[in-house]
DNA sequence: CACCCGTGGGC
DNA sequence: TGCCCAAGGGT
């Protein structure tokens, strides 16, 4: 366990770098509300080069929750483009409404209001609530999980999920005082410097503080890590069927969805769950829409 | 808690 | 070339 001292350091270190550091990313520029949920939203598992025009046209269109929140969520989903996740754009027009109709058209502040809205778990209310009103919480994604994990724990990944030992040592470990530079500072090192395949440990502020480093860098010992299937999948067939319907400007038949994947079962499972999803619509004369 | 949900780039 | 990974959330 690091000392008082070595705490103090570890935020001197790593805020001071940051400051010197920080990519000059759109959503630290315009830090309102709805600026920083429409980027968490995109980021969750996208990378920061794929959100940056995705997120400079949707802000653009829509400046307000109420200007999304006006139109068709299959209009979100479109605009969402090939971001991946598309129910993270329903979740975001819905979220959008109930901005809207229970919160007086502004983004909410308190961590536990931010819980309430679709898409916004335990990251995503501690982000918001930090980045755009400064608060102070236990911003845990996958980069702040893997710096403390290397840095004071000396191991090389963080736990497949969150541990309550974790949020104990993150809830620890925040400065008593801008808490939420501390937050930017830990996931922009853990983005930048501490990767996870390649970490950068001679461009790190706190290398002489991180156990890990001191251990000699053990590998990750245990179980693998399980990879996300993909070839043949449901996800990737659902991903094929969405694509004709984004690259169409209207409504589609049925027979140019059923070029998307030659396997009949698994192309109606995956039309049918898509429209349970209700991320596809089945118009009246029988042809399909976002 | 394990599993599912898209997409593309790097090595 | 496959495999790993990316500012997670919902069930």
């Amino acid at each position: 366990m690091l000392t008082a001292a070595e705490v103090d350091q570890l935020h001197d270190d790593v805020v001071s770098w940051f400051e010197e550091n920080a990519r000059d990313l759109p959503w630290r520029r315009d830090t309102s509300g709805w600026s920083v949920l429409v980027s968490e939203l995109m980021l969750q598992q996208t990378p920061v080069v794929r959100v940056l025009p995705v997120y400079a046209a949707w802000m653009a269109r829509w400046p307000t929750p109420a200007d999304l929140a006006a139109e068709p969520v299959g209009e979100a989903v479109r605009a969402w483009g090939r971001l991946g996740y598309p129910r993270r754009a329903q979740r975001l027009h819905a979220a959008a409404t109930a901005i809207v109709t229970d919160h007086g058209g502004q983004v909410p502040s308190d961590h536990a209001t931010l819980l309430t809205l679709p898409g916004v778990g335990e990251y995503t209310a501690a982000a918001v609530a930090s980045f755009a009103f400064a608060g102070r919480h236990a911003v845990m994604d996958t980069n702040v999980r893997r710096v403390l994990t290397r840095v004071v724990e000396g191991r090389q990944y963080p736990a497949a999920s969150i541990t309550a030992a974790e949020r104990r040592l993150a809830h620890d470990l925040l400065p008593h005082d801008d808490a939420h530079r501390w937050a930017a500072a830990t996931m922009e090192l853990g983005a930048v410097v501490c990767t996870a395949k390649a970490p950068r440990c001679d461009a790190c502020p706190v290398r002489d503080l991180c156990r890990w480093r001191a251990l000699g860098y053990p590998e990750h010992d245990g179980p693998a890590r399980k990879g996300q299937a993909w070839a043949g999948t449901d996800r990737m067939v659902r991903g094929r069927l969405l694509a004709v319907l984004r690259e169409s400007d209207g409504p589609v038949e049925k027979a140019r969805l059923d070029t998307a994947w030659d396997e009949d079962d698994q192309r109606e499972r995956c039309l049918d769950s898509l429209l349970d999803d209700g991320l596809v619509t089945l118009l009246d004369d029988g042809r399909f829409a976002l």
